[in-house]
DNA sequence: GCCAACGTTGGC
DNA sequence: GCCAACGTTGGC
C-alpha cells in the first residue's frame, strides 16, 4: 500500500536539484510534532512524495520522490552546533525524528500553487487550505494523480 | 516587509 | 488546565 505526501523545501535553502545530485537525503530539521508523527508513523518506503518548493516565487511542485528509509532519529537535535540543536533531545529519547528521501523524477513544467488552488479537483488538498502550515502533508491519490498530470506526467512514467 | 494563522512556552 | 505572549511559517 503506497501512501502519498507533500514535502515542501525552500529552494534556497535544499531545492530539488540538489535531492538529484546527492542522489538522496535525510530529511532532518523538522521540528513539530505532526510533522514528526508522519515521519515516525506512517511514512513508509516506497511512498510517494511532490516536492515541494515554498518561499519562492511563485511556489510550485517541482518534481516527484520516494521515501527510501523510514523514521529514524534525527541526529541534528543533539547536535549542539546545529541550528536544530534541541537540548532536550537525548539517545533515550531523541525527540525528533527523520526519513530519507530520494528523486524519482522532476515534473515536465512546475505546478504553481495558483494552479492548484485554482483547479477544482483539488480544493480538498491541504496545501489550498486556509492557515495550513505543515511542512509534510498527507496528499490523496487522486490528488497524486491530478498534480502530476498538471505537471506533466503519467503514473507510467514514474 | 507585512501579517494571518498556528504552535509552543510558561506563569498562574 | 488556561491563556497571554511570543515565535514561526509562508503566501502575498
Amino acid at each position: 500500500m503506497v501512501n502519498y505526501w507533500l514535502m515542501k523545501s525552500e529552494p534556497h535553502v535544499y531545492p530539488y536539484s540538489q535531492l538529484v545530485d546527492d542522489g538522496s537525503t535525510h530529511w532532518d530539521g523538522v521540528r513539530n510534532y505532526q510533522a514528526r508523527n508522519m515521519m515516525r508513523d506512517d511514512m513508509k518506503i516506497g511512498d510517494l512524495v511532490l516536492f515541494y518548493h515554498s518561499n519562492f516565487k511563485p511556489p510550485h511542485v517541482v518534481g516527484i520522490a520516494r521515501v527510501c528509509k523510514e523514521g529514524y532519529p534525527d541526529h541534528t537535535a543533539q547536535d549542539s552546533k546545529s541550528k536544530y540543536f534541541d537540548p532536550k533531545a537525548t539517545p533515550e529519547n531523541p525527540r525528533w525524528m527523520m526519513v530519507d528521501i530520494e528523486p524519482v523524477k522532476a515534473l515536465n513544467s512546475i505546478v504553481p500553487l495558483e494552479d492548484v488552488r485554482n483547479n477544482p479537483a483539488c480544493e480538498e488538498m491541504l496545501l489550498v487550505r486556509k492557515g495550513q502550515r505543515l511542512s509534510i502533508q498527507p496528499v490523496e491519490e487522486h490528488h497524486f494523480e491530478i498534480v502530476l498530470a498538471m505537471g506533466g506526467l503519467s503514473r507510467s512514467e514514474l
